[in-house]
DNA sequence: AATGAATGAGTATTCATTCAT
DNA sequence: TATGAATGAATACTCATTCAT
């Protein structure tokens, strides 16, 4: 896998990002990935050594950009409930301007291409929102519960909200996403 | 003379399911799925006319178990937040139990199998749950926003708190299903 | 191979006749067989051991009926001409009221069905016309070349007549039989 | 880069018609067809969507090649007896020497590969001999019947002809020729 | 005898991967 | 590197034949 051009790598990922929303991932071939990506389907495996690897290297790189968003312009010195929604928020924003990348990811759960490697890795990179919850349960402003079902409420809810607001077409506006917010925190709060 | 047999189709449909869970939907073949359920490749095109159809056919029975499933028990003479408990707890234990059924459904979405009729029959399923949403807002007790919002705000905290439960190989007992119901109402009550 | 019920049979030829007319030997199935034949498909296996032997009776009873139709209304004490042009029509006739025995009888030549000894039988059956050509050619009225030759001018002219006039859907008048007569004659004679 | 290679579609007529001589069009398969060209079953595909399209441009190739081959050394300018025999003999010759072809071409009225669009073709592609015989028919030469008429009955002397002979295993000499030319000639005269 | 569901070997077609250019 | 033709194993689907009823 020689990545000489970075440029081209990307390509490749927008379509295959683009052909797994609409056609699922079992409906993709290397050769239609290459056709998008406006290449040779040989080209693709100058940059990836087969399909499982270039979808392995895919979701790693989707939920890469994913967790580097989350934290964007969060600041542990603003109140908790300011550096949550913050943070909350950019979450909501990425499913909302990278839907594809969502979906991509949900199709490759259960799917033969994830190997455990990149499985685990992905655990690990949910590890700032695990403390980020904690510190919000430590103040007293979270119920007392369990912290995989606090983070798993607060990303049910921003997941469904999003893909339900997507497939409603009606894209959400500041007042959607401010109550949707606000449910989610009532959810949460003590 | 033998005759077309009803078993045969839940025998190919369980087979499926459980092939689905443990492979994705781009793993299966019909082959596979005709060995699981024990019988020849071409029984599986007595019951189906090709795969597609298979796929369209389980989606729909899973789509219609899942929903004849959440009324079970309901009675609308009830108080209000006792009848949406039983309608809320009925749902999550259907997931719980027909993990397999969730696990495929949601490979399902963008899959190259789907059609839009099939996908237009389950969306008219879900109307009693819209019901059921909307009178809660009618009685005050939930908050005045879009009801879509509402209905998938609950599905949302559902199917993630089911799904983390399975994977974190915690199986949710009485007190974390309660738990979890609590947060849910606190986010959708006014 | 139990001949109980002789209309079966008589069926199940018609129906692949029909169908080999509309479709060609390579398009026709069992299963099609029988239902255009009105019957299930194991029903044909009662009458015949496999496809190989539908087929090869099916040719041996098309070949016996052409045959016996050729010499209807002939008697040897006839002028030569007028015999043989009782002769020529039969075969023309024929041809042209069972215009699916000779599509189907055309189609099977070159087949993987017709065995060797179906093939042998049906070189002996033409020994008559072999006989008339020959009677021709000792009375001095045909030239006096390789009666084979001969035999397969007369079938050619016969055969393409016939075919010509179906796909151009013009009807062999009688005006038009005996021109082609005329022409096979003249062609012949010496 | 490699490109793609015109020898190899001849290659896969070639295999094609060989295969089909010996075991008919009911008989053939991609897989084998691909053997006898000697390259894999999937290059097929490239070269052709299907089986359907294989057989129809083989079917439009061998049309072509032999309507071609009709004309060669024909001059209008020479009298109309010299030129018609060119013709007649050229047409002899190529069913002679592209018997399988011929076969070819046999099986595939009524198979359910030719369609509509490539059977009209052909018949477009008879046009010359039309003419031909037309013009013999202005000179008086020809019996005043109808064109499709003589034009049929010509050839079906000469492909029941060159059947017989292959079959009998009696190649055609020159003599045996010049008397089923006479004989053609004798019945198409005035 | 008749039925048509069941079988599984066989066939058309696809597709990840390789390779010559 | 980039290309896309070539490969052949894998897969969807068919169909002759069998068999339980």
């Amino acid at each position: 896998m020689k990545l000489r051009d970075d440029k081209k790598t990307q390509q490749i990922f927008d379509a295959a990002l683009l052909l797994v929303k609409d056609k699922g991932l079992a409906g993709i071939t290397m050769c239609e990935i290459a056709r998008q990506a406006g290449m040779a389907t040989g080209t693709l495996y100058i940059y990836f050594r087969n399909k499982e690897e270039l979808i392995n290297s895919l979701f790693a790189a989707c939920r890469k950009a994913s967790i580097d968003s989350y934290f964007a312009g969060y600041d542990p010195q603003l109140p908790f409930k300011k550096g949550f929604a913050i943070v909350w928020k950019n979450i909501l924003q990425f499913r909302v301007h990278n839907f594809e990348d969502a979906v991509f990811m949900d199709q490759c759960y259960h799917s033969p291409f994830i190997n455990e490697c990149t499985s685990k890795l992905t655990r690990e990179m949910i590890h700032p929102l695990i403390q980020l919850v904690e510190k919000g349960k430590e103040e007293g402003l979270f119920k007392d519960v369990d912290t995989f079902m606090l983070l798993s409420f607060m990303i049910g809810c921003i997941h469904e909200g999003v893909k339900k607001a997507h497939y409603a077409q009606k894209p959400l506006n500041d007042t959607s996403i401010e109550t949707l917010f606000r449910m989610c925190w009532d959810g949460m709060r003590r």
